[in-house]
RNA sequence: GGGCGCAUAGCUCAGCGGAAGAGCACUCGGUUUACACCCGAGCGGUCGCAGGUUCGAGUCCUGCUGCGCCCACCA
């Protein structure tokens, strides 16, 4: 065991200061081992797999809420007696960590080739050891409990194989296939993207009617490409389409060109839509190739892998976007030009890395045939193996995996797990296995590809378990028990880590539960990004507020599937609560709290006493029903307002007088105090969990919060008469005050005051709290009623007379009674309408009738209570 | 083009069939020996608009308006 940090030993400060210990504080938790895993353990697992950043990444708002959570989640199963697994690592991010590493040898002057695939290769891994993974050091700051001697990456060792594993045993099963189609392809990054790595926005383009064909047989079609009109193999029609029913199976010729085409007839077309003739270009667009497939047209390549055209002639060697242009300019000479609408909005797919329009191209990709693994994807959350929070996100979740494309994995990229497929001689295939050696000799040649990122992201939940070993972290930790992600990658990540893990692990889930955090906005809403400037750096909150306001801000904005605006007040709201709370602890060690004796027995307790045990009871519930629900949110309010309000606010009050009393009463207290406040601190802990832990060591001197057991209800029954007499204490107590405030009374300001009717009130006893709490002296030998307050209680109605010694402000009181009088008249008017109406009395359930009978009679007397006191002030004559 | 979500106090949001809530902001008053990162009191809302269901509707239904998000191969 390591010692005590020294700052903890000595007197607390009367401020909570982060910077001072969280550093020292992870340190003694990390070398303590406490976040150490045991797979032999005879305690229930729970696991988590932490969804690995990008190895380029560092620590943003999104993480540190994400982190938050799972932290939270880890800390509070541990303390329950889990044994408990938080995964670290990192993925290769393929196209981003390629894209950075080629830009920092952009600035050498040369490009990957220079270096060739090898020394490329080690310069990425080079740059890896350097500057990447650096948020791994930032979740230090967190305070993130990952089990840190588990840390993966998906290109180490293990995941390679666990990769080149699924990738045989899929490509055995026949899922995986090679095929020529039209894929997205960016000219920049010299690559097929996934759909999903395409973003659509609106454009401006030009959208131009051309002529094709002469003189009888012609037809006008439209295009926002006019350059791909050169690779043009047949032009379409409706089938039952009357007007160009003469001209299918006929041929026109395609300008520039020369070429006879055929005009095919093709239910895709939408007769509708502009000419209703479509121009078909096979080898460039997507629904172009699958009419050529339909009619047999031949697939006409004029464009290489950066865009640039091909086809011979005039246009050869430009850029696509001069090659446009020019064939417009080139159609126009000949008067080919029908119509030209501009500009004209329309979606174009963009690269998601860099922005490139996306080109379609015809190229020979890997696919992996999806149809029977997203069926399975979908039906483990059909039958609740997997639970999806919020519910509602499970719909999108069907749609999505119902309508899945076939995913394109292969990437013409260097970083990444290359495609383990031999090609020979002959057209000979062969995937080769992890433990099996590639076929031998010069005619044979490996695939020069790599496969998509997210092809080993989806093994993450068992690869990085040990898979496909039979580990006994495996055996134990999978499946995880929950994921904790954004919605925004519902589709592309969770969805394949459901695919890929029922696959590999004999149709068991990979998770029990889902949680969808929602994304983080600014303070208006918008989304955080560099070129709006609103990013704010949760490393600058870490800093200035330190990481127990950070997490229990974003845990305060946590709601399924909700998106949260953050802004600077919030975090120095959890900063304030963090100093609350700290505060009150102090003042309950400086008092002499202490967990060292047993809460003494129920008659030794006072009101206040068992009223605040019965709400730690009831926040302890409340607790462990919102962290069940994942409603963070709720959870965060909960603590919030029992620790502020109830808390600080009453109990610590009322206790103050209780310790005064000295003897018994104080032993008491002390103890009351203690258990509350062990119970509190042990609650919040997985929110806020360098705060808890310094003042927990305190209170208990103990080793760590950390592996403290979770609190438990007392199985007492409430004392409900103990909680309204509390109750009754504070309503008047607050009427109190109020009335002190109308009159013009400084807070501190002590008087003389009498107090009756708090026995028929069943407030005996409860005098010298009631006095302590809003400064009133016993009535002295001169004590001259100068002005009251009756206080309308369930019980009976307190009268307070206050001796003001002439500072009463008669023409005030009147006012906040006229007021007080219509609340209590629209009250009653209201009430009454409810009564009177029989339909209400017949089908109202009784307790609802019953509630608004006593909020009757309450608004009855206050009306008594109130025109007595205005007809005594008019009576007095001021 | 399809699908989903949101509109409640100045701001950010909770409430989802039985008295309009919280935090922040704002106003007033405070050396109240735990805390000014605080304490006390207060101001502030025909719950987007229009209909409907119900004894009763921010709360359920329909339509409208305004935002936002996701998906998409209309040339």
């Amino acid at each position: 065991m390591t010692d005590i940090p020294s700052q903890l030993t000595t007197e607390l400060p009367p401020a909570w200061q982060p910077a001072a210990v969280e550093a020292e504080l992870y340190q003694r938790w990390v070398d303590s081992g406490y976040f150490r895993a045991d797979p032999r353990s005879p305690e229930p697992p729970f696991c988590i797999v932490i969804p690995p950043p990008n190895v380029t990444g560092s620590l943003h708002m999104g993480h540190a809420l994400e982190h938050s959570i799972m932290d939270a989640l880890t800390r509070r199963r541990r303390m329950q007696g889990f044994e408990t697994l938080w995964l670290p690592g990192m993925d290769h991010a393929g196209i981003a960590t390629q894209n950075v590493v080629e830009r920092e040898l952009a600035g050498e002057g040369l490009s990957r080739h220079d270096l060739g695939r090898e020394a490329f290769v080690e310069r990425v891994w080079r740059w890896k050891a350097e500057s990447g993974g650096m948020i791994l050091n930032q979740m230090r700051r967190l305070g993130d409990g990952v089990d840190w001697s588990r840390e993966r990456f998906t290109m180490d060792a293990g995941l390679s194989r666990a990769v080149q594993t699924i990738f045989k045993r899929l490509f055995e099963d026949g899922l995986i296939y090679r095929a020529e189609r039209i894929i997205n392809w960016c000219p920049r990054c010299h690559t097929a993207l996934s759909d999903i790595e395409v973003e659509h926005s609106e454009d401006e383009g030009e959208l131009i009617s051309i002529r094709y064909g002469d003189g009888e047989v012609s037809i006008v079609v439209a295009t926002t490409r006019a350059e791909t009109m050169l690779g043009d193999t047949a032009v379409a029609v409706h089938p039952d389409d009357e007007r160009y029913r003469h001209l299918v199976g006929t041929e026109v010729v395609l300008p520039l060109t020369g070429r006879r085409i055929p005009v095919v007839a093709d239910d895709h077309v939408d007769p509708a839509f502009g000419t209703g003739a479509v121009k078909v270009t096979p080898a460039h667009d997507p629904n172009d190739f699958e009419i050529g497939r339909r009619h047999g047209l031949p697939a006409l390549t004029i464009m290489d892998e950066r865009g640039v055209i091909t086809a011979h002639g005039p246009f050869e060697g430009l850029d696509r976007f001069e090659a446009r242009p020019a064939v417009v300019a080139a159609l126009r000479e000949q008067g080919r030009i029908v119509a030209e609408k501009r500009p004209y909005l329309h979606s174009v797919g963009h690269c998601s890395r860099c922005d490139t329009v996306v080109e379609p191209r015809l190229s020979l990709q890997w696919f992996v045939k999806v149809a029977p693994l997203a069926k399975a994807a979908g039906d483990a959350v059909r039958d609740g193996r997997t639970t999806i929070h919020p519910a509602d996100l499970a719909k999108r979740y069907f749609d999505w995996v119902d309508n899945m494309h076939d995913w394109c994995i292969s990437r013409q990229l260097w970083w990444g797990h290359r495609i383990p497929v031999w090609y020979g001689p002959n057209d000979k295939v062969m995937c080769v296995g992890p433990d099996e050696e590639p076929p031998e000799g010069e005619d044979w040649h490996q695939d020069p590809d790599v496969l998509d990122t997210w092809f080993s992201s989806a093994l993450w939940p068992f690869s990085t378990l040990g898979w496909p070993e039979r580990t006994a972290d495996l055996d134990r930790f999978y499946p995880n028990s929950v994921l904790v992600t954004g919605y925004d990658i519902l589709f592309f990540w969770v969805v394949r880590m459901m695919m890929f893990g029922l696959y590999a692990m004999d149709d068991v889930q990979p998770f029990d539960h889902v949680y969808l955090h929602g994304l983080i906005r600014d303070a208006s809403g918008k989304k955080m990004s560099k070129s709006r400037n609103n990013v704010i750096d949760p490393l600058d909150w870490l800093d200035r507020y330190g990481a127990d306001a950070t997490r229990f801000t974003l845990a305060r904005g946590a709601t399924p599937g909700g998106d949260m605006a953050l802004s600077e007040e919030w975090a120095a709201g959890s900063r304030n609560f963090c100093n609350k709370l700290w505060n009150a602890s102090r003042f309950a060690l400086m008092n002499g709290a202490t967990v060292a004796r047993p809460l003494p027995e129920r008659d030794a307790l006072t009101d206040a006493d068992r009223w605040i045990l019965d709400r730690t009871d009831a926040l302890v519930s409340e607790v462990d029903t919102q962290f069940e629900d994942y409603q963070f949110a709720r959870l965060c309010d909960a603590l919030y307002h029992f620790t502020w309000d109830e808390f600080c606010d009453w109990y610590l009050e009322l206790a103050k007088v209780q310790i005064a009393a000295g003897g018994e009463r104080a032993e008491a207290t002390r103890a009351v105090l203690g258990h509350v406040l062990d119970t509190l601190l042990r609650l919040l802990h997985p929110l806020v969990p360098f705060v808890t832990e310094v003042l927990w060591l305190s209170l208990t001197g103990k080793e760590s919060l950390v592996v403290a057991d979770w609190p438990a209800v007392r199985g007492a029954a409430p004392d409900a008469e103990a909680a309204r007499r509390i109750e009754g204490v504070q309503r008047l107590v607050t009427e109190i005050r109020r009335f002190r405030s109308d009159q013009g009374l400084k807070p501190g300001q002590r008087v003389a005051a009498r107090l009756s009717g708090m026995d028929g009130a069943g407030l005996a006893g409860h005098e010298p709290a009631v006095s302590t709490l809003v400064r009133l002296e016993p009535p002295g030998e001169s004590f001259a009623s100068s002005a009251s307050v009756e206080v309308s209680l369930p019980g009976g109605t307190v009268t307070v007379e206050l001796d003001l010694s002439g500072t009463v402000d008669v023409a005030a009181e009147r006012r906040r009674l006229a007021k007080d009088l219509a609340a209590a008249e629209k009250e009653l008017a209201q009430t009454e309408a409810k009564l009177g109406n029989p339909q209400f009395a017949d089908r109202a359930p009784a307790g609802v009738v019953a509630k608004i009978k006593a909020r009757r009679e309450l608004a009855v007397a206050e009306i008594q209570r109130i025109t007595a006191r205005l007809e005594a002030l008019a009576g007095s004559g001021s």
